[in-house]
DNA sequence: AATTGCACTTATGCAATTCAAC
DNA sequence: GGTTGAATTGCATAAGTGCAA
């Protein structure tokens, strides 16, 4: 199950965890998509997102995004 | 159509829009849901989601979630 | 119930720097 | 040793937070 980050933001919707976490799991999903949608073109996922390419860096630290894990889909 | 939280939250998983718009819209949706199926209760809500009262109204406000747009569903 | 001043924390962009491969 | 692009980081500013009023 490659698709799973609806699964993992999604459930939220519905009421468990707090907004802080909802928030990590969504933003963890969107960035993993934009990534995988791109090619692991940082700098142009980045732009796409709207955010600076120093945020995404430290965006993907914090949710922890390896590279590795963007390996699919092209 | 009232439930219209899912594509307002959604689409942005694509790829269009940037970071904030879509963490903007899946708040919104989540709080607004939040509060439907707590009868509008923002005590309880705030509790729930994990923030204060006042980043609750704080986040009504920037939302522009208003108290009659939640009048629906128990 | 709802709003706000305040102190504090967290997130941001930019520019400089470091790191890696060549 | 040098060049290039990717990744990291210091710093100043902005944005968000809880609390108490």
């Amino acid at each position: 199950m490659s698709d799973d980050y609806i699964t993992t933001a999604m459930p939220n919707l519905v009421g468990s965890g707090t907004l802080k976490e909802a928030v990590r799991s969504y933003e963890r999903a969107l960035i993993l998509e934009s990534l995988r949608a791109n090619s692991n073109d940082k700098r142009k996922v980045a732009k796409l997102l709207g955010i600076s390419i120093s945020s995404l860096y430290r965006k993907l630290a914090e949710l922890s995004i390896e590279d590795h894990a963007v390996e699919e889909r092209a």
